[in-house]
DNA sequence: TCCTTTGTTCAAAATTCATTGAACTATTGA
DNA sequence: TCAATAGTTCAATGAATTTTGAACAAAGGA
């Protein structure tokens, strides 16, 4: 069971850069590429942001073609659709998560977490 | 004669995509690369929009890191700042480039089928 | 069946963004 | 000096985005 996505020719730049133009966004991109396609469920995410407001950031993502939503039970997955963005975009998608590595953050403001061990 | 930059290590992952997630701007960052390493000024992008609005694409882009802006008589000189982006962000330029290649864009409008249940 | 878990949808509020026209600065050339 | 050129800045406006809480739906377990 799944919802509805769009397919992998639709998807397009300026909508898939939009909406990686999110701090909060582009955070649930790294833990899903951090997760060894291992989906998520959305409850993976509440460190980032209230119930309702992961909620829509998830429909952001993939109306965007980003990530694939599959229903289990009361869950639903989530997973990166990295095989559709790179024969899409190719590379793209790998140097936006190279460029969210430690490495290339060292510069950025510090993310705050609502809660977590960096508190 | 130049206005103000951001250092190239200040220059921010989420800025840089939100700020490529525009059509309008995306277009200009198209144009910039499409010149060969010549400066474009902002007359250049008029077909892209009203010059008072040109003006605030280009000044996000400049905010964002993504473009150089250099002063020469009455103009502004326009160019990205490719070397910059490449040695924070390997390789997010050209993948984004590569992206708005005509090939990448084949499939961005609605394709019409040549027969089927939309005709 | 009832309750809990998981997540969505809705409406409202606050914020940000994109666009426009008028007014402005600064440089160039006649 | 005067006028034209090249862009910016400002204020206003409408649109889109983000965020929140309340209410809702669906599935699973006691």
């Amino acid at each position: 069971m799944s919802l509805p996505h769009i397919a992998a020719d639709q998807i397009s730049l300026p909508h898939v850069l939009a909406a990686l133009g999110d701090p909060t966004r582009l955070a649930i991109v790294r833990m899903l590429a951090h997760s060894a396609d291992m989906p998520i469920a959305c409850g993976g995410f509440t460190d980032l942001g209230s119930k309702t407001n992961i909620s829509y950031h998830l429909a952001k993502l993939r109306e965007a073609g980003i990530t694939r939503t599959e229903i289990a039970g009361t869950s639903r997955l989530i997973s990166l659709r990295s095989a559709d963005l790179d024969a899409r975009f190719p590379g793209l998608l790998d140097s936006i998560l190279l460029a969210t590595s430690d490495a290339a953050r060292a510069h950025d403001p510090l993310p705050i977490p609502a809660t977590g061990v960096l508190a």
